[in-house]
RNA sequence: GUGGGUGUAGCUCAGCUGGUUAGAGUACCAGAUUGUGGCUCUGGGGGUCGUGGGUUCAAGUCCCAUCAUCCACCCCA
């Protein structure tokens, strides 16, 4: 047997109409919030996601799904969509189009890391980005969508942490205060914290070791060392959710794992879906386009994981509507009716309603059987006894009353009897 | 990459301290006076007990390895 590679899932049936219902309220939501579709390619130069997400996270240290082609280049399974959306950005020009770029976009992801429970190696996401704004009403516009997407699929009981990392330049003042702060501490540190005073203090800040955490609890954070400039980015981001009643959360101590976010950086929980509970997270990244090749852009995005909002809904019990039953089953007793009951399906089909027929031969008796677990509301039955007067009975499985209707009139009779 | 739990029919699981042709429920298929679903009853197909070694007269059951899966660390969606 050969099975699937591991991390990843196959979506069948009765799942796929759930997904789809998630991608259908993103896509009308995107339409109302003005942002449109991009689909940019599932794999990219691996330097792309070296120089968008930064060397030094654990994504590109260790998560990517990287190859040589046949013609020797070093390609990689995108493992987020900010990149490719900002590298499509340059490389179709729209610097030059309508300004703000304002764009979304939605597909599969690939991490090499260990599964559980809401984690994957393939996995979906949802995401949008504004592109060429360095306007705090953008930040909170996104927030705002992601809030409303939530609302709409029925999930409640959600916790939104917003933050402002700084730009580089307040984020080099953190560091160093950071690194005097922790120094003193360092025997006590987690082995792992211990690595990070010299290359990444800030993650020190949110690490879930609880030594780390008593000994920063007083440390500084992001919040304390913000420039004018984001400082006062900040507030008015959270003037915007304030002017629209959404309530947030600030958590100075959030550090996300991408290195491109610069000022506002968020992320929404749903605590009980597991250890890995982020089901949506984003931020501003004004140095992102200007690090991969173009002129220095503002930008500001999100991305959702599909798989964790499933999880989020199902833990919430939140009904999904259901793929809609078959309409009609046409059952026939012998190889005329079977016939007959081919073409008919054709003509039906062809009028925009659903319908089926047995292919193996069965007896009329389980195809009644057959036809009543598709849930269908009418059963056309073309057995001898009535096809030699001309007509086929119809039972309308719902209240399991039987009429008999002339056989040349039937697809319009149907037609009223289901109220199409 | 590290740690722990679990691997028996399509699915959910039994299988006591190792002992004859491995079970149940459910799903699927068929039948219950030869043309009618849902309920009930009867029957049927379907498992090299994850895989490979080992211990033993004998292994689904014990030991080792390996793979898969689940959960957690880490990180993130």
């Amino acid at each position: 047997m050969i099975t699937k590679p591991r991390g990843t899932a196959d979506i069948i049936l009765g799942d796929v109409f759930k997904w789809r219902h998630i991608e259908g309220i993103f896509r009308q939501l995107c339409q109302e919030y003005n942002y449109h579709e991009v689909r940019t390619p599932i794999f990219e130069y691996t330097e792309l996601f070296e120089r968008g997400v930064g060397d030094t996270t654990d994504i590109v240290e260790k998560e990517m799904y990287t190859f040589l082609d046949r013609g020797g280049r070093s390609i990689t399974l995108r493992p987020e969509g900010t990149a490719s959306v900002v590298r499509a950005y340059l490389d179709n020009k729209l610097s030059s189009g309508l300004q703000p770029v304002k764009l979304w976009y939605y597909g599969p992801m690939f991490r090499y890391d260990r599964p559980q429970a809401g984690r994957f190696r393939q996995f979906h996401q949802l995401g949008a980005e504004v592109i060429g704004s360095e306007d705090p009403a953008t930040d909170a516009e996104l927030i705002a969508m992601l809030m409303s997407f939530y609302a709409r699929l029925g999930l409640s009981n959600l916790r939104l942490d917003i933050n402002s990392v700084g730009c580089p330049i307040c984020r080099a003042e953190l560091k160093i205060k950071l690194q005097d702060f922790f120094r003193p501490h360092m025997d006590r540190l987690c082995h792992h914290c211990q690595g990070r005073i010299d290359r990444n203090p800030l993650r020190i800040l949110d690490c879930k070791v609880e030594a780390c955490k008593t000994i920063g609890k007083d440390a500084p954070t992001t919040l304390d060392c913000l420039c004018r400039d984001c400082e006062d980015h900040f507030i008015k981001v959270k003037d915007h959710l304030n002017q629209i009643n959404i309530p947030y959360n600030i958590n100075g101590r959030m550090v996300r794992g991408l290195d491109y976010y610069t000022k506002t950086a968020f992320e929404i929980a749903a605590p009980e879906i597991g250890a890995q509970s982020a089901i949506g997270g984003g931020g501003r990244y004004d140095g992102l386009v200007e690090s991969i090749g173009g002129n220095s852009t503002p930008g500001v995005g999100y991305a959702l994981g599909v798989e964790r909002i499933l999880l989020a809904m199902e833990n919430q019990k939140i009904a999904i509507p259901e793929e809609p039953a078959l309409d009609v089953f046409i059952a026939s007793a012998d190889e005329q009716g079977s016939s007959m009951a081919f073409s008919l399906l054709e003509t039906i089909r062809n009028k925009g309603i659903s319908g089926d027929k047995d292919y193996l031969g069965r007896s009329l008796k389980s195809q009644m059987k057959h036809a009543g677990k598709t849930g269908c509301s009418l059963v056309v039955i073309l057995g001898g006894q009535e096809l030699s007067r001309g007509v086929a009975a119809v039972k309308d499985m719902r209240d399991g009353r039987q009429i008999e209707l002339s056989v040349d009139k039937i697809s319009e009779e149907i037609i009223k009897i289901l109220g199409k």
